[in-house]
Parts: C-alpha cells; structure tokens; sequence
DNA sequence: CTCCAGGTAG
DNA sequence: CTACCCGGAG
C-alpha cells in the first residue's frame, strides 16, 4: 500500500499544530531530563500508562537517582519497588538485569543502536527511543498508540503484530522524518490518548477527520 | 470489564 | 509468531 506523500504531510502539519496546544507534559520529557532518566522512563512505560507512570516516575528517581544506585538493588527490592506500576516480576527481574549489565559496562551505555537493543529490556521500540531522544535521530515511537492512530488515519495494517509488520514499520519512518521528529512523535502518541482513543474516538473534534480513513467509513 | 510509550520465552 | 506478564485507571 502507497500513501502519497501530501497525505503525510498533512498529517504531520495537523499532528505539530494540535500538539503545540494539546500536548501533555511529563518529567521525563524535560530539557533537565539525564540520559538514565530517559531510559528508565521507558523501561516503566513499556505496557503502562503514560499517567500511571507519571506519578510513579519521582520517587523512583528519587530513590534510584542513577546507574550506580540501581546497580546496588537487590532483585526483590526493585520488584517490590516496582509493583504500583504492574508487571513487576517481570520487570523488575529485567531491570535487575540492566542493572548489572551497566556495572559490568561501568555505567556507560552502548552508543550504536545494534548495539543497545542487544541490552536487557531494550527491544525494537526502545532502541528506535534511544534513536530519538538520544542520538537525535528521527525515529518512530511505535507503539499500540500509534499503530492505531496511523492505521486508522492511513489505513490498516496485514499483521497482528506490530512490531513484525513493515507497512506499520515504513509507515511511522516516514511520518517520523522530519526535523521535528520528537514533536511529532509526542504528538501522535498524545493524540491517540486524547482524541483518537482507543474505545470512542473522538472524531467530532478531531482536525485530521478530512482525509482519515476510519472517518470516511463512519459516514458511510 | 478493557486497555496500557513492549520484551521475550518458547 | 503467540502467549504471557500485572496493577491501576477509566
């Protein structure tokens, strides 16, 4: 499936316009934010709230303020620190894992992207995160969000998985490629939570509605 | 009741 | 490729 290359456009001119006014701020979205920062905040919101993350995310910054201070916790201490957030077995097993991993590494990340997806806890959306926010790099946030954002406004995808199926992959590059590719990104997935919900989208109020597929159908 | 800024074992 | 993790918000 082709999309032209003026549907995208307007896609992100209306996505950076609406974000300017509607976006929703979050600690770790700030300048101040450090690197460990950012990557422990993904690591949190992998399967959970943006919301729910953010009220958990201060005191866990407060009690593990860097890569040496998580390193020191025990598996069980960062379960049971983990668990107002869900998945915590999981979880915290994993970042337990990160954890030690950076004490091997002495506290220093891997830079090239192959490279970080290859550490605990760093999967394909993680590492395109680190792209992103780190490297600078326009790169796609794809999650649930904003596969269903993209697929309803672009069209649908063939797989059931997102992260095995390349339209959704070459789509959101593309929509991504940008100089404001994190405004972008952080429009989309704020859109999806607050207009193109996932239960009743708010079509009514939405300015991308004209040339949305979903849309079309509806007033059919 | 469903859904959530995914990763990973099998 | 699927199934599963999990508490909490709506």
């Amino acid at each position: 499936m082709e999309v032209k290359k003026e549907k995208i456009e307007f896609f992100q001119d209306k996505i950076l316009e609406w974000y300017e006014e509607n976006g929703r701020h979050f600690p770790w979205r700030n300048k101040s934010a450090t690197n460990y920062e950012k990557i422990i905040s993904e690591v949190l919101l992998q399967r959970t709230r943006a919301e729910t993350v953010a009220n958990f995310f201060p005191k866990f910054i407060k009690k593990y303020p860097s890569w040496k201070k998580l390193g020191e916790a025990t598996k069980e201490e960062l379960q049971e620190t983990l668990k107002p957030t869900g998945l915590y077995k999981q979880r915290g097993t994993r970042l337990y894992k990160l954890a030690q991993e950076m004490k091997e590494r002495k506290g220093r990340f891997p830079v090239k992207r192959d490279r970080v997806e290859e550490m605990p806890m760093m999967g394909q959306y993680n590492a395109n995160a680190y792209e992103l926010f780190i490297l600078k790099k326009p790169s796609p946030l794809l999650d649930v969000n904003m596969a269903r954002v993209l697929e309803r406004f672009f069209g649908e995808r063939k797989l059931a998985d997102i992260r095995y199926d390349p339209y959704l992959q070459e789509l959101s590059q593309e929509v991504v490629e940008n100089p404001q590719s994190k405004e972008i990104n952080w429009g989309i997935l704020d859109f999806g939570s607050l207009v193109c919900e996932a239960k009743s989208p708010l079509c009514e109020k939405c300015l991308l509605s004209e040339q949305c597929i979903y849309f079309d159908k509806l007033s059919k």
